[in-house]
DNA sequence: GTGAAAGCGCTAACAC
DNA sequence: GTGTTAGCGCTTTCAC
């Protein structure tokens, strides 16, 4: 804001105050080469004395380049679309543009009308969690665009982002099958559910590869909620001898909490005579008791990673390809080690 | 985007297919009366013929309204922050418009990185949590804007917007009182944040008010974390004849989850021997074993009310006054009733 | 009720 | 290296 106009400074009050060119101002500005060194440092000095801040929307205006990128999530309000959220947010602002964010609410209505006002904004790019069956929206608007989270493997051929669940699952097999729980039972979401089939389907192909059959795994349907992992897990304790030594592989977080109430319930305890382990790595895992051990989806990487890949598409290097994201373990004691736990018996006796 | 052009529709494309000017169809788009059914209904052909979508940087170079708004959090992976953004993102979608968001980490020059980005994109208005001493950036930028949560306390004179603590302390202790807890414990922050005198505060006064003696109740100071409130409640446990039927009130659900850790750590069980309150509603205090019983502030409808007061300010009708969200009482099973307990022994006796 | 024309602040040719 | 010039797509007088 100029204090003796009243009016915000332009590159003409720049280059009036520098006295020099709109255009040399404006390619100081830009970092342009074939600047003298005196021109720059009187630009400088403008900048700061008129208290010029550029106007992107005329840059966007001019360059075809707005400098802002869109989001388009379910929720805001879930931890894992926050994470994906703050990670696009971070690498977008080290890109040096800035990042309008929406929530859908899994709902088609609201998301063409978030991608509309993206079209009108002019966003450079978009990064969308799609809930409508195709993408002719996207299409319409012609804007450049990657898709995230699971929902996008529905679109091959297009540059997408996502959570590597076969890793995951190998993953936590792995620990498993480490720590001495040679037959884990799982507890996984409804059979209407597509990520159903996707854990199954990784689970029984990493079981072949460490030769575990994986037909013998005990198996309980339940729909992703608490109280139905809850469920879930009364039932699997009634069907295994009390559950001593029991491990649990659940698809998700709040199904694993649930379990872990189950395991109470039953008096046992966790990880004493039941272990579980949790998919997803939402934060409330870390309150429950014992804390829940988990395979965490990396959504801030997700973010960061979807905005690169976003700019690649911009520049039209873009490979189409889905981008997998590994998992981590997040190790917070619902757990046992059987086999120390062996090794200490062995010791003991000795 | 143009089938025949490649490139996008520009009113000029729709005037020429509807036979009319720019003018007429700029006026049309703008919801201006003075027009012809005729006109009206010419220019809705056209625009859906070419596709059309308006140019807001356009707009906003022209007409000086950006139709951009900025949210300048903490951290958007925080839960509360979480709620204040969806808030405010569903508000500014009501309003047509969309919404910028940053996430400052508490940190100064992330906030001043972020300020200058939202001055650059030209927002019409922002919305912030304040983390710098000053508000020279703002001034300087001169852009509107709306303070929100407790840092803008700081800045009497300015619209903002954020819970209502001395409400919500108020709420908590009648809750407690109504249920027999005639002499609370408090588990507070520590005595270097401002935030700790305010509640304190609001719990003196509210005693006063309530003919309770406030300087009889047992106070443990800690640090807003889990382990701390778990050893705060255990030093109440140890001072308080082993806590049957106490009554404790946390400054944040962190420490009340603590609490929750250390009670079963002493073999006793909350809320049967001990009860106790949080203050936030974070989610995870959905999952502790009992649920936490808390008072929630109200993150979502803090969001809304900050881009409503935003509007109030940019139209320059502002009052330039604190406006305090009420908070909410969210019962989830850590408060035991004792007046119900009492009454059940003496219906069990008669 | 409609059109013509000016201009918001900037960039990108194009000269020199 | 620097200046001149012509717009980007829209709104907004000012005519008629």
């Amino acid at each position: 804001m100029n204090k003796d106009t009243g009016r915000r400074a332009t590159i003409v009050d720049v280059a009036k105050k520098a006295g020099l060119s709109k255009s040399t101002v404006a390619r100081v500005l830009a970092g342009s080469s074939n600047i003298s060194q005196d021109a720059a440092e009187r630009v400088q000095a403008a900048v700061l004395a008129t208290g010029y801040e550029r106007n992107h929307l005329a840059v966007g205006m001019r360059s075809g380049r707005s400098g802002l990128l869109g989001l388009v999530i379910p929720d805001i309000t879930n931890p894992f679309w926050a994470e994906v959220a703050r990670g696009a947010q971070d690498q977008a602002a080290r890109q040096g543009v800035s990042l309008l964010v929406f929530s859908s609410d899994w709902d088609a209505d609201k998301e063409a009308a978030h991608l509309r006002a993206l079209c009108q904004a002019r966003v450079d790019g978009a990064i969308i969690n799609p809930v409508a069956d195709n993408l002719a929206d996207l299409d319409r608007f012609g804007m450049p665009f990657v898709l995230i989270g699971s929902s996008a493997e529905r679109f091959p051929d297009t540059s997408s982002v996502g959570s590597d669940i076969v890793q995951g699952v190998r993953l936590g097999l792995d620990v498993l099958l480490a720590q001495g729980h040679v037959q884990p039972a799982l507890i996984l979401g409804p059979k209407s559910r597509l990520a159903r089939a996707r854990f199954l389907r990784a689970v029984h192909e990493h079981c072949i590869e460490r030769d575990v059959d994986p037909s013998i795994l005990m198996t309980e349907d339940s729909d992703y909620t608490v109280e139905g992992g809850r469920s879930a897990m009364k039932r699997l304790l009634q069907a295994h001898q009390n559950g001593q030594h029991l491990a649990v592989f659940c698809a998700n977080d709040l199904m694993a909490l649930g379990g872990i109430l189950a395991i109470r319930d039953a008096g046992l305890s966790c990880p004493q005579d039941v272990s579980i382990l949790g998919f997803d790595g939402i934060p409330s895992g870390a309150f429950s008791w014992p804390g829940l051990t988990t395979i965490e989806k990396d959504g801030r990487r997700i973010g960061s990673t979807a905005v690169t890949a976003l700019y690649a598409e911009i520049a039209g290097r873009a490979e189409h390809e889905r981008i997998y994201v590994p998992c981590r373990l997040l190790e917070r004691g619902s757990l046992a080690d059987l086999s120390e736990m062996a090794t200490a018996r062995l010791v003991a006796k000795g």
